[in-house]
DNA sequence: CCATAGTTTTGACGCCATGTCAATAGCACG
DNA sequence: CGTGCTATTGACATGGCGTCAAAACTATGG
């Protein structure tokens, strides 16, 4: 078969063994479905016998979130180190770092916001939703709002929504091509503008006149 | 409803037979996941045999798709007999009444919407694309924009790519309740109008002029 | 009114996947 | 070179899904 024929069994740190079967694991959900990959696949491909997955997760459901907590985790780079110039340079820049991670990961990230589909357990949702929260600050900190308390759950509700928006725009770019590269820069750096600068003081100036009087 | 006491052998046309299952796997898809569900919930509930499913679906896998595109249809009323006034009203309107259509059947969209998460599964991602695709050629038609053609890819694409964050901003406005219905409607009208006016033209002429690196 | 044919509906079987548990075997220490 | 700790496993039990031949229901013709 393969160059490990005869496999002894080796004897490894928890944590050792815990990262080879994730790894395993998330090779393969890279690949199929959740439900098209079975334990025994996963299994097989750390080299281990389907019971230590048990033993380490506690079972397939356990050790599939833990993948996607994983690849959920959002690029840091993406708003380190930005120049201190306008808003609008800064967020420019930022969405360009954003196409440059996702283009060089394309195949992961792809696999990982998957068709935003039906889903539908708690416990992805869960992680999804705090992935976007710390999305939400990285756009707050790039557009030098994070002093912002005024409306402040409405505008982050507003930029957790924009960030649904670039998911699919970058599908669309990656999979279909149907953006090119530079339409996506103007498509969602003007969109974030638009959303900062224009509809977020209108919300307010809504709020004010409204109800909730201010003071 | 029905007598479930001591239920005799029905025989029923096949299309209503049919109607049954789907119907009852529907609820409990509703309430439940696709693998906290099994078959035989389903039979239980629409009070036959369990390989009456196989027989008229194929198999667990088919009902699921069959339900999940009866829900994601698209709700026609949203932009039927529309005024002929000016773009942005007839936008407004139809954003109107999209939220009065998730507004009334909260329950059953949300669950069918989900936590756009992970999914990953080819066939559900073709039927919420069919669906994004219908979706479009309503906005295009709220929007008099109708006979575009140039360019009209990049433009579908980016409605598409609005229909994620209209998506996302609902589920904001129901589940979370950070934005109310006042806002929603100026933060969504706004954005695509925005699209339209400002990042479409401004998309066109880049492509008109070839590569423009801009800044 | 009865027999018969045709279609719906089901009971029973086989297969596969996941989770559990007691037993085994590697490794560090004396 | 034992010896104890614990990582690792083989074997079993449970439950879900798909298949198929047989049963039950209904409509037709005599």
């Amino acid at each position: 078969m393969s160059t490990e024929a005869a496999a002894k069994r080796r004897r490894l740190e928890p944590e050792e063994r815990r990262a080879e079967i994730l790894a395993a694991a998330r090779k393969l959900f890279d690949a199929g479905t959740y439900a098209s990959v079975s334990t025994s696949d996963i299994a097989k491909a750390a080299g281990v016998a389907r019971p230590l997955i048990n033993h380490y997760f506690g079972g397939k459901r356990e050790l599939y979130l833990e993948v996607v907590r994983q690849i959920m985790v959002v690029p840091a780079p993406v708003t380190e180190n930005l120049p201190k110039t306008t808003r609008e340079h800064r967020l420019t820049i930022s969405v360009d770092r954003w196409l440059d991670v996702v283009e060089r990961n394309k195949r992961t990230w792809l696999t990982a916001i998957g068709p935003e589909a039906i889903g539908r357990d708690p416990d992805v949702e869960r992680i999804m939703l705090e992935a976007d929260e710390i999305a939400a600050d990285h756009v707050l900190e790039a557009a030098l709002m994070t002093g912002i308390v005024e409306g402040r759950e409405e505008l982050r509700a507003m930029i957790r929504s924009y960030g649904s928006m670039l998911r699919a725009a970058s599908r669309e770019w990656l999979i279909r091509g149907t953006l090119d590269r530079e339409a996506l820069r103007t498509f969602l750096t003007g969109s974030i503008l638009h959303l900062l600068n224009v509809t977020y003081p209108k919300i307010l100036e809504q709020r004010r006149d409204g109800r909730t009087p201010p003071e």
